[in-house]
DNA sequence: AGTGAACTTTCCAAGTATGAAAGACCTCAG
DNA sequence: CTGAGGTCTTTCATACTTGGAAAGTTCACT
């Protein structure tokens, strides 16, 4: 049973995907007869249906969806191999993750990471879920501690402090309740320590995102990094920093890659933002105390900045 | 650049790990002039070189080499997928890692884990690295820790103590140094103790299956699981349990696999051996306390316990 | 109930990939 | 120096896979 082929399980993975043969003829440039050809004769070598077929698709089976599951992971494997290859004519595409709070953070600072003269392109992957960079599902990442197994490289970016912060312009702070994530959905320690500090809490979200707007909204003190609510003019820190939860940031790559030059490049791009951004970062410039270009930090607010 | 094919990037593999076409065509049933020309074809589909061909065989350019390394991931990827689907006729290989010293414990027991009457077979992979299992490189794997991200699920498996440990019969026990893991090679808590404990170390290896035999052989003192020194009847206790080491095990398993019958007996049966094994694994046994009958735990020390 | 769209499936001619055998070449041993 | 054993490459007839067009079916909407 190893003359399974390959091709076959991605045929498998764009006809499971598209739910049918039509949708994934389009999608692979196969044509339907084969589609449906070929995934019978999966089924035939196997012994295992994995379709359920009708006039209006092609729908899994418990096994095919099994099977799905397993041959995404292949998908995600063969990204890696296949974007070494394209590299010939493209720009290869650098895929950098980061949570919430730090994706927003290089976003507004994205012209300082990636331009077009710049000899690879950026996709800015953010979840607060660990993807894998020693399976290359990316190629860098930036987590809040450095990494275990794997032949995983890392360099450490500086502090991150994290503080309470309200909104600007409440009535009464000292009544507020207390914002948090979810429990259900808080994995990151500033998330659970509203929790273990036995606040009153208000109102609970499922996302960062969300917390961070009801937090502008009035509906309480929320916890974040002080880069996010020190940029925010909308904001105002409800308290001290919050030193249990400083934690030092940490770039990491892939040990094999670092020294591929579009790489290289963007690691020192990142090295610098972190750098020129340390205090920030820190917490030390509480308060838009830069006066009213912060909330603009990359806005050509001074034309002579970017010459490139 | 998307028209690769996965079964050429398969090829490929094969004929880089062989060094050649005529090795790979023995161990993929395609003959060699088919693999010649698909490995030209790749090279000219991506415009890289990939071999420096010869009379001798296939060599690795650089960026051959770049893509076996990747392909080399995908093939790990592929393994869940293809075992998936040959369930059917065999009993599915199921792959369980652990460190040097619980899988010696595992295989001692291993008539208790997996027996020609079981719907699986087995493959114990015994590594210090930390194998994956959200992308199904093994099936379960029993860690010092519960797991982190990705969709993991774990059951909790008893205390592990650690204790030095000495040569039974040493002239001088006093006079002994102390054996070490190699520093750079070390990654588990009980191998850096050593080291910070400031402990003279008079030799080093580099694998934990040397330490112990070190020790036995008289060269010292080393730290190791209890379960390991508690039933070598060439080894004696040469200290107390090191609390500091203490640790709890668990097993761990990808969330989506532990429903299924195999999988599910399995787990069943890893947790009823460190359930009857408690003891032992705690460091509660000590130094052959069950007088010579110790050296063989399978038999049943106490007849009223395995019913089964 | 009727119509239209979308899907899968069948059929067949054209194209393509395949493997056996033969050729060319290198390496190593005697 | 010569021969044996191994490698890759080329040739060529075969067998296979492929895609277009048309048929058959079902579902959804009017």
């Amino acid at each position: 049973m190893k003359d399974l082929s390959w091709d076959d399980l991605n045929l498998f993975f764009h006809v499971a995907e598209a739910g049918g043969l039509s949708g994934a003829a389009r999608r692979t440039g196969v044509s339907a007869p084969t589609l449906g050809r070929r995934m019978l004769a999966l089924e035939q070598q196997t012994g295992r249906s994995l379709f359920v077929r009708s006039q209006t698709g092609y729908d899994l089976t418990p096994t095919g969806a099994a099977l799905l599951d397993r041959v995404r992971a292949m998908q995600a494997a063969a990204r890696p191999a296949l974007d070494l290859l394209s590299e010939t004519s493209e720009r290869p595409l650098l895929r950098l993750t980061a949570g919430t709070a730090t994706a927003m953070f290089l976003a507004d600072r994205i012209a300082m990471l990636c331009g077009p003269d710049d000899p690879y392109r950026l996709t800015l992957v953010t979840t607060e879920a660990v993807l894998d960079i020693a399976h290359r599902e990316v190629d860098l990442g930036i987590r809040n501690r450095p990494p275990e197994g794997g032949n995983l490289a890392s360099r450490p970016l500086g502090m991150l402090r994290f503080a309470p912060y309200r909104a600007m312009s409440v009535p009464r702070p000292e009544l507020l309740d207390w914002v948090a994530l979810d429990p259900a959905h808080a994995r990151h320690p500033a998330a659970l320590w509203v929790h273990d500090q036995g606040h009153r809490i208000g109102t609970m979200a499922t996302s960062v995102g969300t917390v961070h707007q009801l937090v502008r909204a009035g509906a309480g003190i929320g916890v974040m990094p002080c880069m996010t609510g020190d940029t925010d003019p909308a904001l105002a820190r409800a308290g001290p920093i919050i030193e249990a939860l400083t934690e030092t940031q940490h770039l990491v790559m892939h040990d094999d890659d670092r020294h591929r030059p579009p790489l290289r490049r963007l690691i020192d791009r990142i090295l610098r933002l972190y750098d020129e951004n340390a205090d920030l970062l820190a917490g030390l410039r509480p308060l838009r105390g830069a006066g009213p270009r912060a909330a603009s930090d990359q806005l050509p607010s001074d034309p002579g900045a970017g010459s490139a």
